[in-house]
DNA sequence: AAACTCCGCAACCGCAGACGC
DNA sequence: GGCGTCTGCGGTTGCGGAGTT
């Protein structure tokens, strides 16, 4: 545990945090037993909230936000330890779909389970799939990811008569967040329409390293990048901020709901294969047993067969909706002394409301076969080395690509192609591509 | 064995919303 | 309505450990 660790963070946070002169100094970094066992004892006493009181009541040396924190990701009750089941794995992936970086909300989906944790799950998985070139998002919650952004995108224009910057920037997020998904259906179009301000813009936006980038920077960075090409908003957000013409936006191309229904198994190979970007050095150098590989046993041999998403969506709705925070059925009984609790939707019901209803309707909008043919100059992709159509996705639902790379098509029909696995890290197209760490 | 690199995680920080006065 | 306080959220930092060279 941390505390074992001593003091992990440095002195800097030994200084007097308020200026206060009356104030004791308080302490900052990892919490000792002692101090977790005070902390305890005041909840146990006092309830959880007024955490600013503790200091005062205890004597505890910790600012009242260290104190919440410090509850809520380690000694409250019923919290889970150790590594994410598939199951929450899995959740996690797709809430991340549906609601973007909401921890808190995810957390509220996940019992046992912190915003922290969670946020630290995905940005690792995050960095894991960027170094591996893999999507964020399976096909199918590609969709999901995708309706969502585009819905809160048309939300927040129907509430705006005037596009303003803050159109544009959701759009931009938007744009940054479907470099993920949408682009893996159709980034070969950018052979039509590359970025030319890029030597080889059809490949910076192809590359899933520099989606991430884009990701990253445009959300980071103030001012305006320029967008994908890929993008459905790629020509309003390269022309204009200042008038209402989202609502002329191309819809973004959505894979057919043939190729949506491609293995989960195969996804989950990817998905492994990318956790273990490390394994590409290992399994090369010594063979040596990754320090994750018991964990990834029980979950990702397991993500071979072929989970119905829909049932995890569907049950998300179960014990599930218990709200992490409120659940303390182990004894500790808590009353919130807070009496200014905030007047909030359930995560789970608010998370429906404002998503389940209209991502049907969103989606019964799209196209539902992508326009492969127009947009593939038939020699192009052999020069980017990414391959597409029939047998990607045959390999993908096959789920084995050093099987697939020796077989032929032995034809599958599907209308799109799902170049997720050709994202891994045997694809060839990438392993020159530059890390971006 | 030592130095180096990478990764996961705990904790901090700044900001914003809600609420009371 | 303005101000102050409390709380919660999301982003970021940096340490320790594991793995690699």
């Amino acid at each position: 545990m941390v505390e074992s660790n001593g003091e992990r963070r440095r002195s800097h946070g030994d200084h007097q945090e308020d200026g206060g002169a009356a104030e004791p100094a308080l302490k900052k970094g990892p919490w000792t037993t002692a101090e977790d066992g005070i902390l305890i004892e005041y909840v146990q006493k006092h309830g959880e909230g007024n955490w600013n009181a503790v200091q005062k009541h205890t004597g505890l040396p910790r600012c009242g936000k260290s104190c919440r924190l410090r509850w809520a990701n380690h000694l409250r009750p019923n919290l889970k330890k150790g590594s994410f089941s598939q199951e929450e794995e899995r959740l996690i992936i797709e809430l991340h779909a549906k609601l973007g970086n909401k921890w808190a909300r995810m957390a509220a989906q996940l019992p046992g389970r912190t915003d922290n944790e969670i946020k630290n799950y995905w940005n690792t998985r995050m960095k894991r799939r960027q170094r591996a070139g893999l999507p964020l998002y399976p096909l199918d919650l590609q969709q999901e990811a995708t309706a969502f952004q585009l819905r809160q995108h048309q939300n927040h224009r129907s509430s705006t008569t005037t596009t303003n910057v803050s159109v544009l920037r959701q759009k931009l997020e938007f744009d940054n967040n479907i470099q993920n998904s949408v682009s893996v259906f159709n980034f070969s179009s950018t052979m039509n329409n590359p970025q030319k301000n890029f030597s080889d813009g059809s490949l910076f936006y192809a590359a899933p390293t520099n989606q991430f980038k884009f990701f990253t920077e445009n959300n980071g960075g103030g001012g305006f990048l320029p967008l994908s090409p890929v993008s459905p908003f790629h020509q309003i957000g390269q022309q204009q901020v200042n008038n209402n013409s989202l609502s002329s936006l191309p819809l973004p191309v959505l894979p057919s709901q043939a190729a949506l229904q491609l293995s989960y198994g195969g996804y989950m190979e990817a998905e492994a294969r990318s956790r273990n970007g490390k394994q590409t050095k290992e399994e090369s150098s010594s063979g040596g047993q990754l320090k994750r590989t018991a964990e990834q046993g029980s979950t990702e041999e397991q993500g071979a067969n072929n989970l119905n998403v829909r049932s995890v969506e569907g049950s998300s709705g179960g014990d599930a909706a218990v709200p992490a925070g409120e659940n303390h059925s182990d004894g500790f009984s808590f009353t919130h002394s807070s009496s200014r609790k905030r007047q909030r939707m359930e995560p789970l019901e608010e998370m429906d409301s404002m998503v389940d209803d209209d991502l049907m309707s969103l989606l019964s909008n799209f196209q539902t076969e992508m326009p492969v043919p127009e947009l593939y100059p038939n020699n192009s992709n052999d020069d980017l080395g990414i391959n597409t159509h029939d047998d990607l996705s045959l390999r993908e639902t096959n789920g084995n690509r050093d099987e697939d790379e020796q077989r032929p098509n032995v034809g599958t029909t599907s209308t799109v192609a799902s170049p997720v696995l050709e994202w891994s890290l045997g694809s060839s197209c990438w392993n020159n591509m530059p890390s971006i760490c």
